[in-house]
DNA sequence: ATAATAACAGTAATCATTACTGATTTAGTG
DNA sequence: CACTAAATCAGTAATGATTACTGTTATTAT
């Protein structure tokens, strides 16, 4: 199944390479869209899926959202996942050194672990913002501040 | 928002308590119908909501899998998920001292991080078993023994 | 140019999960 | 024990992300 040049997939490629966050296949799709108005989700879908599995991108399912995010960036990185606004977010940090843990978790375990999946949850410093905002207005429920945010809308 | 008792609930939960594999909403659903004929699939998707809420049981969404599962066991410990058969398995692991990794997460990153999530992927041994007896039985494709797993088919 | 086939747009289907509705259970009170 | 409020139920419809299908168009090698 060789890969032919398509214009909608290299548009596709392009605007995962100009963005820094994750889109969703939804984002990539309102956005090249405009270049091919006719575009359809499904052809949007079926490239990211190809791109993914060619290895030119990284396609994130994260456990605790239920939409997938596609990354240009395939070396090996963490991200965040602000569990208020859903946005995923890249971490600064070093590649964790996984050996031993790796190591520690086969001990005793008679499967073959090929890999490991790791990400951060929390709340993104812009949810922070509007929640000690909205605390100040008085938008508090049960004594706690309630973040509406929708920093990221995506 | 009291819980009141309910029958199809206490099945629910003794259902879970019975097993060690991590059953999906459908598989409880399955079980407990032997006993409740008529109950239907949104209860037990709601049950097992409301217990997990409750912080009685656990819900596992993991990212390589399109399905939730969930577990009566609630004290911290990790899981594999076999990439073949998609069984969930517990590892008989230590918890691990993330603090360190949380710590350097944390670093140049200006949000709040709450938690991670981490689990490891890779052949359960009953998939390795089928595996290599089906290689010794010629079930090769492009030079790799191609496991055609349905282990535990849930 | 032509022919083979990958890719397309458009649309329908899938699948896990949630939301809605009117009937039934539960649990507290007199 | 009756009564009432509210949670829960069964059944069914809706949702939302993703995939599959189909007949047409674009790409690429000969």
């Amino acid at each position: 199944m060789n890969m032919k040049y398509s214009r909608q997939r290299a548009a596709i490629l392009s605007f995962l390479q100009s963005r820094r966050d994750h889109p969703t296949a939804e984002t990539v799709y309102t956005s090249v869209k405009e270049a091919f108005p006719n575009i359809s989700l499904g052809t949007v879908y079926r490239n990211l899926n190809q791109l993914a599995e060619a290895g030119m991108i990284a396609k994130h399912s994260f456990g605790v959202l239920n939409i997938d995010h596609f990354d240009f960036n395939t070396s090996p990185h963490y991200h965040f996942v602000c569990t208020c606004c859903n946005a995923v977010i890249d971490l600064p940090m070093e590649p964790i050194d996984f050996a031993a843990i790796d190591a520690k978790a086969s001990e005793g375990f008679d499967g073959l672990i090929e890999e490991h999946r790791l990400y951060f949850c929390g709340i993104c410093k812009s949810c922070l913002d509007k929640t000690s905002r909205q605390a100040s207005y008085g938008y508090v429920e049960n004594g706690q501040a309630v973040p509406d945010c929708n920093c990221f809308p995506e």
